[in-house]
RNA sequence: GGGCUUGUAGUCCAGUGGUUAUGACGUCUGCUUCACAUGCAGAAGAUCCCCGGUCCGAAUCCGGGCGAGCCCACCA
């Protein structure tokens, strides 16, 4: 027997043992044997490994987590492995600060690392146990790993060998605090004020002529970095700039130096910025990078990887760029070479780790040419289903407005080391040996096999996405099984949020597509990100962080993932604790429905001989052809990732079973009148119900079936999706039932009636020949019993219509 | 500045061309009716942001405007 009160926290714990580890475990794991189901494989995001989950996972997770259980109930071979993203730079950084280790005890700090992430791993992984969330963790990965360090080098030795790697000098995105290179999508960026300084540039003589109204012969340009004037390389001007027309292609002085540049006209100046003349130095911001590219202008390294300035800017070498720039309009001030100075409000890219301002540094960089292969990336990822679908226009954009190649080396320790040696004598890249991966070439010497000189091996790491990104082939055992690579890749399904659309999906399609000339999987589901309830996003400053652990333990799981699925793929999402709230009493409403049913079972047993569908009711018809809706609609909504499905069966459960289907055959059981029929019906929608519920609220669902079906088998069991019981549609129309006994309840419910009062007359009235009216004529019973009415009496004429009498 | 999304009762959200617009929270009224007061019955509350268009018919499709959010870029 159900006890009176669902103790959810004792019971979820019970089932998820059975799940993860228990009787029921090998229903959660890919089957490699079974070569008749359908194979749906998920490639699951590994999270990094922060050491807890965010509100933006577990919507993620159950999400995941509701497909797979569909997947497996409709019979199909799931595989749902789940992985984690381990190395990266907080790691360190929370390693440095812990043990006090510097990175230079290159493998005491790797080791340190790797202890610290399997702690916080062993977190996360409760975290996702207790919503629910069941992958199939005897494929559990983690790129920190030796074989997945092998499957990413060996990734970069194809690329090799497809000619994509590259080693060079480049201007990098780089974080002088950090001492490292990061990505564009690593930067963030913040409004800070900065002087705008309006400086002189002289004419040169042969070029000065006579100006247009003053005998001045000099510029003004207005630059926010007057410390990279040491690296100024040309002037920019708008080519319909009446202003400076005349001066195009002519040459100006760079002051505190000993050079000339010259005047270049370029249409995206803006001319109503500043005096509408733009210094290009090497290299303040990305538009310098592109425009000294396009122009194929002179490189001067002003800054250095601590963010100093270099020996080429003569005596402010060794600065650091505050200094100088101090230093600099000083010395521009003695020479009356300052015009004014406004102050401005700027953006500026920082770190998004270190919130430091971020440089441009020609540095030595590990590169994958990605710029080349954009149009292939586009075609072929054509064939990929984004849900929703206007989310391939955010990947495609991303795609068209890439500037340049991938840098994928970061100046870190605790990441994948990049396998590759560089010959300084003869230019070349060496790639490591397959049979030496994994490899750190830093703990490896060795020879140029040309000139037999020692190679410098790579010390950098790979970018963490280089690791990432090819999970798709991971989890499809893509080096180690061919037979079972070809059963698992592509992916059926990639989920994940739109905030790593451009990192995460961008990278995974581009190198899956490299290494395999397949895309990586055929459909992404893409959720939004979830706000704290004051609708902001989540920050440790704003403090409106909702930590998972609590809500679960408050309002249990199943109460958590009812929210997870009130919500449509790709839009963004409040956490409203009052939804939450009512995910809890739905179950609370759910286990005393299923008590009600169970008590009134006690004396029923199903005899396979008598056929009860003769027996049955039009009003248990009529809930019966409801649930085969529901049973449709669920299987088509998950089968499109509409979750919100959830809502009607649960507006079915309250409403139409709870409020309204058991209140009419209430009389049925206590009085015995058409009771086997009743209990017949019960039964059956109790059953499907659980089923239907099952990939939602899987505790709860597996706790009441398991009372109700003695054989053993779980609720989530392969296959277990209902199929229609197959009643007429027509007995949808019973629903006027409903409606007569609803208008009862009104009637006595506006004269102050109590509802367990009874009146002596109810008038219908309707066309004859409308079917409705006719069930009506087979629910007068129904109607009597529930609405407390001592007649009905049914006029065949008018439109639909229900009248009261005391 | 560019792209995308979005605007529906006091609040949140569903609705993707067809009677009277879904549900929840909140509010108000009544009810301890033997599954459930974590409940039941009922009520009030919406110019479906504004303007125009297509259509027999628009919350829904199209154009414009205004507001909000996200992503991207960013002033030298």
């Amino acid at each position: 027997m159900l006890p009176k009160d669902y103790n959810f926290l004792e019971v979820e714990k019970k089932w998820q043992n059975e799940w993860t580890t228990g009787k029921y475990s090998e229903i959660f794991k890919f089957n490699e044997n079974d070569s008749d189901s359908e194979v749906y494989v998920i490639d699951t995001p590994p999270p990094f490994t922060s050491g807890k989950l965010h509100m933006g996972h577990v919507l993620n997770f159950i999400w995941i987590d509701v497909i797979a259980r569909f997947k497996r109930m409709k019979g199909f071979n799931v595989l749902c492995p789940q992985g984690w993203d381990t190395q990266g730079l907080p790691t360190e950084l929370k390693v440095e600060q812990k043990y006090k280790v510097r990175k230079n005890e290159r493998e005491r700090f790797r080791k340190l690392c790797v202890e610290w992430t399997k702690e916080f791993i062993a977190n996360m992984k409760f975290q996702m146990t207790v919503i629910g969330y069941v992958p199939d963790w005897s494929r559990e990965y983690k790129t920190m790993d030796p074989d997945y360090w092998k499957a990413v080098q060996y990734s970069l030795l194809k690329f090799y060998e497809k000619g994509m790697i590259y080693k060079a000098k480049h201007p990098v995105h780089f974080c002088p605090s950090c001492g490292t290179a990061i990505a564009k999508a690593e930067i963030e960026y913040t409004t800070r004020e900065t002087t705008l300084n309006f400086i002189k540039f002289y004419l040169d003589a042969e070029d000065a002529g006579p100006s247009n109204s003053n005998d001045e012969n000099f510029i003004t340009i207005a630059t926010t970095r007057p410390e990279l004037i040491q690296a100024s390389v040309a002037v920019f001007v708008h080519p319909n700039d009446e202003r400076y027309k005349n001066l195009i292609g002519k040459f100006v002085h760079v002051p505190l130096t000993d050079r000339k540049v010259k005047i270049i006209a370029e249409s995206e100046v803006d001319m109503n910025f500043g005096t509408g003349i733009v210094m290009i130095c090497s290299f303040g911001d990305e538009h310098d990078v592109k425009w000294i590219y396009k122009y194929n202008l002179e490189v001067i390294n002003a800054i250095n990887e601590y963010g100093k300035l270099t020996n080429l800017c003569g005596i402010y070498a060794g600065l650091k760029v505050e200094e100088a720039r101090k230093k600099i309009i000083e010395d521009l001030n003695a020479k009356n070479s300052i015009v004014r100075q406004e102050k401005i409000s700027q953006n500026v890219g920082i770190h998004e780790r270190c919130k430091k301002p971020v440089e441009f540094i020609s540095t030595d960089q590990w590169f994958i040419k990605v710029i080349d292969f954009k149009d292939k990336i586009l075609e072929k990822s054509k064939n990929i289903m984004w849900i929703p679908d206007y989310m391939e226009k955010r990947f495609d954009d991303w795609v068209e407005n890439m500037d340049w190649d991938w840098v994928i080396s970061r100046q870190r320790v605790f990441g994948t080391p990049i396998p590759f040696y560089y010959c300084e004598n003869c230019s070349k890249i060496i790639p490591a040996e397959i049979s030496e991966l994994p490899i750190d070439p830093t703990l490896k010497e060795k020879k140029c096999p040309d000139c037999g000189k020692i190679l410098s091996p790579a010390g950098d790491v790979c970018d963490c996405w280089v690791d990432s990104s090819i999970t798709p082939l991971i989890i499809s055992k893509w080096l180690t099984d061919e037979k079972y690579f070809n059963k698992t890749y592509p992916s059926s399904l990639r989920p994940q949020g739109h905030e790593i659309i451009r990192t995460w999906a961008f990278y995974t399609i581009f190198r899956c597509l490299t290494l395999t000339e397949q895309i990586p999987f055929n459909k992404i589901l893409v959720n939004g990100m979830v706000f704290g309830p004051d609708g902001k996003k989540m920050s440790k400053s704003l403090g409106n962080v909702v930590e998972p652990n609590e809500i679960v333990v408050k309002y249990g799981a199943d109460a958590v993932r009812q929210w997870a699925c009130t919500f449509v793929p790709g839009s963004d999402t409040t956490l409203i604790m009052k939804d939450i709230d009512y995910g809890k009493r739905f179950i609370t409403k759910l286990w005393n429905a299923a008590r009600f049913i169970e008590m009134n079972l006690q004396d029923y047993e199903h005899n396979q001989n008598e056929n009860f569908e003769n027996l049955l009711t039009p009003v248990d018809k009529w809930i019966l052809a409801k649930c085969d809706g529901m049973i449709e609609k669920t299987g088509q909504a998950l089968e499109n990732f509409n979750f919100t499905i959830m809502k009607d069966l649960q507006n079915f459960v309250w409403h139409d079973v709870c409020d309204n289907y058991l209140e009419l055959v209430k009389y049925r059981l206590y009085e015995n009148i058409n009771k086997n029929a009743a209990q017949y019906t019960l039964d059956i929608l109790l059953r499907n119900l659980m089923k239907l519920l099952a990939p939602f609220i899987p505790h709860i669902a597996e706790e009441i079936e398991q009372n109700f079906n003695k054989d053993g088998g779980s609720v989530h069991g392969k296959g277990n999706f209902p199929n229609v019981i197959g009643i007429d549609k027509k007995y949808l129309n019973v629903e006027n039932v409903v409606a007569i006994i609803e208008a009862i309840r009104k009637f006595k419910g506006d004269n102050k009636f109590k509802l367990s009062e009874e009146i002596s007359k109810v008038k219908i009235y309707g066309k004859q020949d409308a079917t409705e009216v006719k069930f009506i004529e087979e629910c007068v019973i129904d109607i009597k019993k529930a609405g407390k009415v001592k007649e009905v009496e049914i006029f065949y004429s008018g439109v639909f219509k229900v009248e009261c009498e005391r």
